[in-house]
Order: C-alpha cells, then sequence, then structure tokens
DNA sequence: TTGTATGCGTTATCAT
DNA sequence: ATGATAACGCATACAA
C-alpha cells in the first residue's frame, strides 16, 4: 500500500509538498501538482483516512443518538427518512453519520464518551432521548449538537421539528378555500402533544362558527370509527371533517362507508400525515404533509454549520407542512350555491 | 483534555503501563492497575479513539452501502429494520456502523475509497447495488464484506438473506394442517423474484392435486382485487387463499368483501411479510413473516467474523421464517366433516 | 512486572 | 514555491 512517503520519492519531492498539492493548497505550482497527481494515480496512492482523522484532529463524522429497539423501522419509518436527508448533506461536505443506539437512561454517559473520546466532531440526538441532564452538558461543554424533535422542557438547546400547528392551519384554511363552513375535528387524548398542536393551529384558522364539534379518543382505527358515528348521527349537518392522524382517518373513512356517505362528494375529509396508510384508502386520503427528508437535510446542513462554528447559536428552525390533495376533499357544493 | 501522558506522570508510571493497565494486559500487577485506573477516573481521562483508530490500524466500524434516496424509509423500512439489527451485534462488539448513500454506479469506486482509504474494516452491501464487478473485486482484494440479500447472480461473494420459498412451503403446511385442500394462489408477475421463490415453495409442498389455480399478475391493490373475483366466479369451490404479498392480499379482501364471503369462517386467507398492511385490515393478515431485525444481527455477527478471520469463506446465511397467525385464517369445516 | 523507544501516516508550522 | 520537521496520542516490540 503506497503511502505519501513513496509518493514524494517518486516524485522526486517532500511529504508536505505532495501533502499540499493533493489538498489544493495555492502555494503550489501548477507543475508540481500535476506532477504529483500523476505519481499519486500510477501508485494508487489513497490517502490512509485514520491517519488524516488523527492529524486534522477531526473524524468528519456525526453521531447520530436514538431508539433502535427492535420494529422500530415498522413503527417510526420517519425517522429513518430523516436519516437518510442527514446523510444526503452531510455527504456533501464529505462527512458522514454513524448510527447509535441509545436509551434516555445513557443518553449522558454515551454523549459524554463519544464526544470527550473524539470520535466523532457533532451529536445528533432524538428528541425522545435528550433530558435536562442532557441539556446541561451539551451547552456547558459547547458541544455541537442538534436535536430531531422538539425537546419537551425549556433549554438552549438546538434543535429542528416540523411544525404542527401551522399544519393544521393549512388543513383548516384548505377547506375553508372549498367553501366548507360546518366543520368537525376527530382529535387523539390530550395527552399526544402533535395532536394538540394540530388541533391548535385547526381552531386558530377556522374560528368559533366554522367548527361543528369537536371530539377526541384514543389514536386507534376503531375509535376513529366509533368517533365518525357519532359525528353523523348529530343533527348538526356536517361537510368536513379534519382528522388529526392517518389510523383516526381510515377509522373515520369506515363510519362514512357503513352509513353510506360518499366520500368527498358528501362529506369531505382531510388528514395528516403519509404514514402508514394515506395512499392505500380508497379513496385515497388528502394529507397536509412534511417533508421529512428534508428535515434531515436541513438538520445535517444546521450542525454542520455549528461544527464549523461552535458559538454559533441556532436555536431551532421548523420545516414547511405541504398540502397533498388526494382525494378525499372537494368543493363544498352546498354553500357554493349560496355564494353564486 | 487529559492525556495517556498526564495518567502516566500522575500515576508515576510509564505510558506504557498505562495502555496496558487501561487495556487489560494481564502482565500488570493488581495494584499498577487499581493506581491507573483511579488516577484516569479522576483526571477524567478518555483515550482519544482518533489516535487509537490510528496506532492499532483498525476503526471498528464498518460502512453500509444502500440506496438512501428520498422516500426509501417509507417504500423499504426493512433495509432500516435491518440496520437496526445490524447496530445491535456490532454494538455488542464495540463496533460502530457508518451509514452512506451509494449508486449501482459507484458501488465500485465507493468500495474501493473506502477499503483502501482505511476509514472501515469491512463493508455492508445491500443486494440492489451489487454487480459482478463489485463481486471480483471484494473476493480478489478480500475485503471482509457482506451482502444484505441474495446476489442475481453466481459468485463467490457472501451474503444473507431470508428464505422466500421455505416461506411459501410454511403458509402451504400451515392451511394443510387446517384442513384446506382446495386452495388457490395468488401471485405478481414472473418477474418478481420474491413472488417465484414464494410460489415455488408453495407448489412443492402442495402438490398438484391441492391447487384449485395459479392466477398472476401487477403488485397492486387493484390487481389483487380483480383476482380475486375472477377466483370467486369460478364454479371449484376454494376454501383457501395464499396471495403473495400485503398489497394483492389488501385487494383479494376487498374482492371477498364484496361477494360478501366471510374471512375466515368462509374462505381462509394467508400471506407474507407485515409490511405495509397486514396488521391494518379487518380482520388483520395471517401471514408468514420475517424476522428482519434479526437478519440484521446475524449479517452483523457473520461480518465481524470475517473480520477477525479473512480467510473464513462462510458464503450464506439464510433466516427462518416464521408464521403470524391472525385472523384471516383457520380451520376448514368442509373437509373436516368428512374425516371425522 | 515495568519502562524505553519506535512507529503509525498525515497535517501544519516555520524556515528557506 | 518548497522542504525539514515537529506534532498528533496511542500501541507495542523489545529491553531491562
Amino acid at each position: 500500500m503506497a503511502t505519501i512517503k513513496d509518493v514524494a520519492r517518486e516524485a522526486g519531492t517532500s511529504i508536505s509538498t505532495v501533502s499540499k498539492a493533493l489538498n489544493g493548497y495555492y502555494t503550489i505550482s501548477e507543475e508540481k501538482i500535476e506532477l504529483v497527481k500523476q505519481v499519486a494515480e500510477r501508485l494508487g496512492y489513497r490517502p490512509n483516512a485514520r491517519a488524516q482523522t488523527f492529524a486534522r484532529k477531526a473524524t468528519r463524522s456525526v453521531v447520530l443518538l436514538t431508539g433502535l429497539k427492535k420494529d422500530i423501522a415498522f413503527e417510526n419509518p420517519h425517522m429513518f427518512e430523516i436519516l437518510a436527508g442527514i446523510e444526503s448533506s452531510l455527504r456533501e461536505k464529505d462527512y458522514s453519520v454513524t448510527l447509535r443506539h441509545c436509551d434516555i437512561k445513557d443518553v449522558c454517559f454515551l454523549s459524554r464518551e463519544i464526544m470527550s473520546g473524539k470520535s466523532a466532531d457533532g451529536l445528533m440526538i432524538h428528541a425522545s432521548v435528550v433530558t435536562k441532564e442532557l441539556s446541561m452538558i451539551l451547552c456547558r461543554e459547547e458541544i455541537p449538537h442538534i436535536v430531531i424533535g422538539k425537546p419537551d422542557f425549556r433549554s438552549n438547546l438546538c434543535w429542528i421539528d416540523n411544525n404542527n400547528e401551522l399544519s393544521g392551519e393549512i388543513a383548516a384554511r384548505r377547506l375553508m378555500e372549498l367553501g366548507h363552513r360546518k366543520i368537525a375535528l376527530i382529535g387523539s387524548l390530550e395527552d399526544d402533544r402533535i395532536s394538540e398542536d394540530r388541533i391548535k393551529g385547526v381552531l386558530s384558522e377556522l374560528g368559533e362558527p366554522c367548527i361543528a364539534k369537536i371530539i377526541r379518543g384514543d389514536s386507534t382505527i376503531e375509535e376513529g370509527e366509533r368517533m365518525g358515528s357519532i359525528l353523523l348521527s348529530e343533527p348538526n349537518k356536517i361537510t368536513a371533517i379534519i382528522c388529526v392522524n392517518n389510523l383516526l382517518a381510515v377509522g373515520c373513512l369506515r363510519a362514512l362507508n357503513e352509513k353510506g356517505i360518499v366520500v368527498p362528494d358528501d362529506v369531505s375529509l382531510i388528514t395528516f400525515d403519509e404514514y402508514p396508510l394515506a395512499k392505500y384508502t380508497i379513496p385515497p386520503l388528502t394529507t397536509v404533509s412534511i417533508d421529512v427528508y428534508d428535515l434531515g437535510v436541513q438538520a445535517g446542513k444546521l450542525l454542520l454549520r455549528k461544527i464549523k462554528k461552535p458559538e454559533l447559536s441556532i436555536q431551532s428552525y421548523s420545516t414547511l407542512p405541504v398540502l397533498v390533495e388526494r382525494h378525499t376533499t372537494t368543493r363544498c357544493l352546498l354553500f357554493e350555491q349560496d355564494t353564486v
């Protein structure tokens, strides 16, 4: 295996010239650079990454700390989609991600071990494992980091998340645009923060007069179906329903089917996220979705900036939701006639 | 930041003693080991991983080469579940995985770059990006590797996969056990190797007399529905259906529902894989599934062995399918009466 | 059992 | 523009 020494000898120069030539220092003459590159090519020289890492005092890598228990990829594919995004933006700058399983119990120990052991230049940490203690450590020791998801406590952590409240607003606004004025809302229970945020957004956009009813229950298909039936048995005529997630929407769709109500002609239905079922229902669901891949891309870029300039204090970043209009929403003919 | 030098000075010994004490060399006396550990602890000493990596001439890491395009995590969560398994078995031995996007076009270049640049000790490569040329390189240069999935050509590569043919056999056998003798098979098109393997397994177990019909089509819900209807309109009374994958099963289930046929009382239905819909249908699907996480665990272990002993020539390994009996299969009452 | 000395392959500083 | 050389922090062969 050829080393930098061999290249230097063959090219008749010093190793420092070789190093500079290959790393694009502008103090080396064009001819030397050409020469060195040719020799390197001829000898099949590849810089030893381990030595580079050591000499440069930087690994050009970050580690992602997150739960990786069995079935995680099926229960939470979002995380891996984010990971794919992260990888892409890091790769662009010649950085790499390494994956590390992590409990909430050992996140502090691990973070310390990784950073003080210098096995990575920065940390990405899934919000589900961050603690206040960790937040202290990261900030006090000025560790370049970014949390994936919003921590559920106040801190100086740097985090990135999607904006569920905004998603709620977008869903509501779209229904309004389509002429709907009697809108019901099927939510999850109060301890589901995502659900609460979306509901908040919906309400802020809709205003009281348009809300026909809010109803909450467990986040399952069965509960969605139950709540859907309740909604339909009410005297107040509803023209559209917002379901706070996929499972509730599927359940609700079933309830509508059973009662012979045609979607979207009789009632429009809108929900959030692509996963797990949005495109498999009949008709496929209109949703307000997140570009999770892009979330990862942004997370990677942010962390890279923090690594270059640790004093930088970016705090948080939210990605924009997008409306994916499939086949459960349509113009409300009822009110259409009023306005025309 | 304390280095090994500092520890040596504080402990009043040499750095080599410190190194040995901390790395469990048995030539160091108990007392010295105790002393060194205490000093190290007191100084908060952490070995510099970059220096270790350099001195040891090993990174204790492997890289996973696979496609990571947008939406990959939703289209192919299996790969990430495997990844989680890989991480777990590597972590146990203090190794780590780093993730790297890779096209089929640049897999050779990348593999070479990573290995000759010494940025990893071994390679895991997804079958979808391996080529014959790559296979030559890996074997000729004796690169510790393992391919995730079976390469679609003969080679000396080391690979790991699940056994779809065996899955087919298990599905068939289970239906037989339940007393079914008139069984139909809904498959994907001939170019779908997974489908073909499963069909092969089913046929080998079932034998001609039990097969009522084989029908093939595109791997979509709609096609599954179409094929299901065809099956049901035949005069030959079917008591069970095997669908080669989730989408076809869901479509078939729809066809059955439409005709008012009750599953599993009138007809049993069995399919393969958990993803994407097996547990969301009514009733939830009985499937023959793969423990993908375990597939990853095994892959990790195998690669580790290859790294320790590169001359080892393990060639392939298959994981065992498991029957997940949910609610679309039941005993066949028709034939039950005959035999009792 | 312990210590000395060398090597690992680069990068980077400072002369020239 | 080029080169000599000192780091980088640890592991390890060998000497004691």
